[in-house]
DNA sequence: CGTCCATTTGAGGTGGATCAACCCTAGTGG
DNA sequence: CCACTAGGGTTGATCCACCTCAAATGGACG
C-alpha cells in the first residue's frame, strides 16, 4: 500500500538528521543494538499504511503529525492516536498493524524494520523490555480513551483533548494543532459541529483563546481539569 | 486492599490444581521459568486490586469470572474487560494497576508474584517475549473496543458483545453470563435497560433464546455478525 | 410463601447528531 | 495587488437514539 518503498531512502536518506535530540524511544533501541535506520517522507493525508497490513517498519514522527484509525465499512471512523514529534507507531508484536497510520500535515518519520527489532530483541533483554514498555504505554492510552469515549459528556472530552495536546505539543503558551475538527471529532467519539460548538463555548468563557481557528492559548488549565471529570 | 493476603495459601493452597488442563498462558511463562504460583478465592463483587494499586501480582482465572474497570469521581464507570478461565489479568509493565479487578462471581484464581516474572524475563528472552505478546494482545482488544465505544450504536455494541461472549465462553450452544446488565452496560458505554432492549429485540426477532436472562443461546450467528457493522 | 434483586417494559426528556446556511481564510490566478 | 474560489470552521434549527425515571414482572433463596 505504500506508494513509494521506504527502502528507496535507505542508505541515502532524503533529509537530514533531525538538528534536535530525539529524547530516547528509538535511541533507547537502536543505541543499544545498532540497528539500520533511516527516513521517509509523507504528504498531509498520505497513507502510511493500512489497517492488516504486514507491519515491516517501525516508526518515529521526526517532524509533522500522524493519525493512527481504524474504519467501518460504512465509513464511520475511530482514531485511535495522534503521534507527534518524537513519538514511535505502528509497533507490532504481531504480524499485522491493527490500525491503518496517516500523515495529518507533510510528515518525515525514522524507521527501522520490524525484523531488526525483533532480532536485537531476542539477543538483548533491554530491548525485549523496551518493547514491551512502549507497547503498556500504548495499551494505557487505549484504557484511558475507553473511559473516554464510553462515559464522558462531549465537554469532558475536548477538555481532555485540549489538556492532552497542551501537555504534549505545547512548551509555550500557544499549540499550533495539526489536525481539523474531523479528526479530532473521530477521535473523540464526537461530530465536528459537538467539537466546534465546545471550543466557541470554552472561548466564551474565556477558558480558551483563539488566533487562527487551530492556534489555541488556553487561559485556564485548571478549569479544564476540572471539567475533565 | 486485599481483604487476606494472597500468601496465605502458598504452599497450602485452598482449592485443589484445576482438573481441566489450562492451554497455557500461565504455562507458557511458569513452565519455562519454574516460577512459584498459589493459588486464592474471591467471593462474588470481591475486589481482587484496586486502580493505582501496586501490581503485586499476576493473575489466572482458574474458576470464575472477572471485571476490570476505571471510575470517574462521580461513579460512573467503564469496564475495560471481563475474564474468564484461563485469562490472564493484573500484567503491568509498570509499577501500578491501571484498573481495577473485581470477581464477579465465586472466583478462583492462580497467582504468581510479578517481580519473579520479571526477573524471569531478565534471564529468559522467551519469557520477555510472551510477556509482550500478552500485553499487546490486551492492547488490540482495547483497539477494538475503542472502535465499538466510539463509533458503534447500541444494537452494533450488543450483538459485538454476544459473539465475543459467545466465541469465549461458550463451546456447545448455550452460554452462561457470569455478569448482569449493568455490567454488559458498564462494558459497551450502554445503560442497563438499553441493553436490555436490544436483547428483548434480538429475542423478538429469534436471533437468540432465553432461559432466564443470563441463559442465552445464539440462533442465528450471521445475523449478528451483520449487525455489528 | 415472602423478600430481594435483577430484569423488563413503558413514558418522556435530552445531549449530541443531522441537515443546512453562512463565514472566514489561505491559496490561486488574473 | 486584488478578485475569486475552495475547504475548513461556525452557527442555527430540528431530529432522534439513547438516557432517565418509574413501575411491573420474575426468579432465586431463605
Amino acid at each position: 500500500m505504500l506508494a513509494q518503498s521506504p527502502d528507496a531512502s535507505v542508505g541515502s536518506p532524503k533529509f537530514a538528521p533531525a538538528p534536535f535530540a530525539v529524547p530516547d524511544p528509538f535511541c533507547a533501541l537502536t543505541g543499544h543494538a545498532g540497528l539500520v535506520t533511516s527516513e521517509f517522507s509523507y504528504r498531509k493525508d498520505e497513507e502510511i499504511y493500512g489497517e492488516d497490513e504486514p507491519a515491516e517498519y517501525v516508526y518515529q514522527v521526526i517532524r509533522g503529525a500522524v493519525r493512527t484509525y481504524k474504519l467501518l465499512s460504512d465509513g464511520r471512523r475511530q482514531i485511535g492516536a495522534f503521534l507527534l514529534a518524537g513519538d514511535v507507531f505502528g509497533l507490532e508484536s504481531g504480524i499485522r498493524h491493527r490500525l491503518a497510520a496517516e500523515a495529518i500535515i507533510d510528515t518525515t518519520v525514522r524507521l527501522v524494520k520490524r525484523s531488526s527489532l525483533e532480532h536485537a530483541a531476542g539477543v538483548d533483554v533491554h530491548v525485549a523490555r523496551k518493547l514491551w514498555r512502549m507497547t503498556a504505554g500504548e495499551l494505557r492510552h487505549a484504557e484511558d480513551h475507553m473511559l473516554l469515549l464510553g462515559r464522558k459528556n462531549a465537554m469532558e472530552r475536548v477538555a481532555n483533548f485540549l489538556l492532552e495536546m497542551d501537555r504534549r505539543l505545547d512548551g509555550a503558551g500557544m499549540m499550533a494543532l495539526p489536525m481539523c475538527r474531523r479528526d479530532i471529532g473521530d477521535y473523540l467519539g464526537l461530530t465536528l459541529e459537538t467539537v466546534s460548538r465546545a471550543l466557541s463555548q470554552l472561548h466564551g468563557e474565556g477558558v480558551l483563546g483563539f488566533s487562527g481557528a487551530r492556534q489555541i492559548v488556553l487561559r485556564n488549565r485548571q478549569r479544564l481539569r476540572n471539567m475533565d471529570a
